[in-house]
DNA sequence: TTCCAGGCGTATC
DNA sequence: GATACGCATGGA
């Protein structure tokens, strides 16, 4: 990694890396984009911990990181150790990824924490981006942190009416009950085939196929989880009548980012 | 006003 | 197993 300190600062120089793609691509909904002059900022947390990020033309500054953590928290949840480079390279064999790939390269896939995954893609559903974040925004605000499953545990449909979740509520509670009373463990799900985890994870209630596979993907570091939401049935009706091509099947849910991300912004699509 | 959003539970066949 | 419908909320 090709990394030096400057101060309090760590800077990076990382191809295949772009800071809004990656933030602001509907992968994680805690991150903010902060007003600054030639630089991209983002504001954001993992495991509680805050990170002042920034992006210029040449480099990536993390702001007030210490060596320790930027090697052993954030190049983990960046997933900076991927070559993402030989990764898209698969995906140009296919027409529509490639254009995906030259359309928003710099996406990467966030190593997120499994619990705040499961939480925040259960409140994902049938739900739009902006008000997804509003309501984490909401929850993380009322507890100071991402609440636990342990302080969601003993929560009711009717003490977290501030959420304005609407029918999501009654789900965080379920989700929060078995994860607190160690009915499901991040650890055997890590532990087990991707069917069994998948109808492990689809025992909780308002978790179904597509929320799953968020939590396996995005939670779980399992590249081969693919998401289908309506944006991506949409791409697959349109170029992939005949389904997903079996070579990227090992890391379809990377390749499903770009195409996410293509299918929402590019005009030509 | 109606439609839609990183879907799912339930009823019904 | 497949299909139809309701669901809370808020922005377009």
């Amino acid at each position: 990694m090709d990394y030096k300190k400057n101060g309090n600062d760590i800077i990076l120089k990382q191809p295949d890396f772009d800071l809004d793609q990656t933030l602001d691509c509907g992968q994680a909904f805690r991150w903010k984009k902060i007003p600054t002059e030639n630089v991209t900022t983002y504001e954001g947390f993992f495991l509680n911990r805050k990170l002042l990020i920034s992006q210029d033309n040449s480099a990536i500054t993390f702001h007030n990181t210490s060596e320790d953590d930027f090697l052993n928290i954030w190049s983990d949840y960046f997933d900076l150790n991927t070559d993402y480079s030989s990764l898209k390279h698969i995906f140009s064999q296919d027409e529509t990824l490639n254009k995906a790939c030259n359309f928003a390269g710099g996406i990467r896939l966030l190593k997120q924490d499994f619990w705040e995954a499961l939480c925040s893609f259960i409140i994902s559903q049938n739900n739009n981006i902006p008000r997804i974040k509003g309501i984490i925004d909401r929850m993380c605000s009322h507890y100071d942190c991402f609440p636990t499953a342990q302080m969601l545990a003993n929560e009711t449909v009717e003490t977290l009416e501030f959420l304005r979740s609407g029918f999501r509520a009654k789900y965080i509670i379920d989700a929060a009950q078995k994860v607190a009373s160690g009915l499901i463990t991040e650890n055997a799900i890590r532990n087990m085939d991707i069917s069994q985890a998948r109808t492990v994870l689809k025992s909780i209630k308002g978790v179904g196929p597509k929320v799953a596979e968020c939590v396996l993907l995005y939670g779980l570091y399992r590249t081969e989880a693919f998401p289908v939401d309506v944006w991506i049935k949409r791409v697959l009706e349109k170029y992939y009548p005949c389904g997903f091509p079996e070579f990227a099947s090992q890391y379809a849910g990377i390749a499903q980012q770009y195409l996410f991300h293509y299918i929402r912004f590019a005009d030509e699509v």
